[in-house]
DNA sequence: AAATTAAAAGACAAATTACTCTTAAATATT
DNA sequence: AATATTTAAGAGTAATTTGTCTTTTAATTT
């Protein structure tokens, strides 16, 4: 796989929000159905980008979670620096240190396209714009496809 | 990561068995102390391959392991689906299983170009003709860049 | 203040991936 | 025939990822 588990289903809660009206706090247990997500493991997940300023959170009755200014600006790629680090970007196809330029692997010149193009597909859109383009196209974001944006 | 352990390690060893000499068997034990894997865990992913009949073993003294005539004219393509599967050329970027071109997610359109370009990456060059490429350019094959073409 | 709601934190369990070790089977050499 | 070499096969271990459960903390409502 591209992204681990915990990366899509990050990415699936961050779209889920920018779907959501701003600045309105859902639950985590909302979330979590809709999205067919395991409650617990999703927190964890989201834990890490509430930490990362993508989101924020508040306790309590009507609490929940929602993308931060920050978040809402922000492209799918920042949430996935946040949960699977930077190594997809930046490591070697064949997972060879001392890969680069001077003295490349068999792969490397077209990974390094290859690696852009995943960045890009990435970094084009902001989470709001994505949101305003899925309220058009009724992107899918659960196996049923019965989300709603 | 791209590809999983085992088929970086598969990849390596095959790139590995094209840079010698056609028709000569290799033995796993000089393989795996170059390369630098683990013997019996490449062992494991060698034999995957044989049983696809993109390499050919032979058991004794001066036994070992090479590239079957299918086999150098093969793609890492072939041999990424070996070991690995087709999950990366055929899944949703988020996993999910109704996603396509009628209902599709937020990245599938850009998707499905992005992993054509995976695709292309690895379906582009034989590995006969990587090897070839590898005698001019001396590819790197090892984290410490000693493998020589 | 007490009870309720909801996220945070941490310990735990299951599943998958990565890796190791032992024994068996095939081939060659002596 | 006996021994040595080398892959095949299978069981077992370790590490990582994924998922669960319980307790704590913060906020709201009554």
């Amino acid at each position: 796989m591209l992204l681990s588990k915990s990366c899509v289903y990050g990415l699936r809660a961050a779209l889920y929000l920018a779907a959501k009206k701003n600045g309105e706090y859902h639950s985590l247990r909302e979330m979590s159905e809709e999205l067919e997500i395991s409650f617990h493991f999703l927190t964890k997940i989201l834990q890490q980008l509430t930490a990362d300023g993508l989101m924020e959170s508040y306790k309590g009755p009507n609490g929940g979670v929602r993308l931060s200014r920050k978040g809402g600006n922000a492209t799918l790629f920042d949430m996935v620096i946040a949960i699977d680090g930077p190594g997809l970007f930046t490591q070697c196809a064949l997972g060879l240190p001392g890969c680069g330029s001077q003295e490349p692997c068999p792969l490397h010149e077209s990974w390094v396209d290859t690696r852009s193009s995943i960045e890009n597909m990435l970094k084009k859109t902001s989470l709001t714009k994505i949101a305003e383009e899925g309220k058009e196209k009724h992107f899918r974001l659960t196996a049923d496809g019965q989300f709603s944006w």
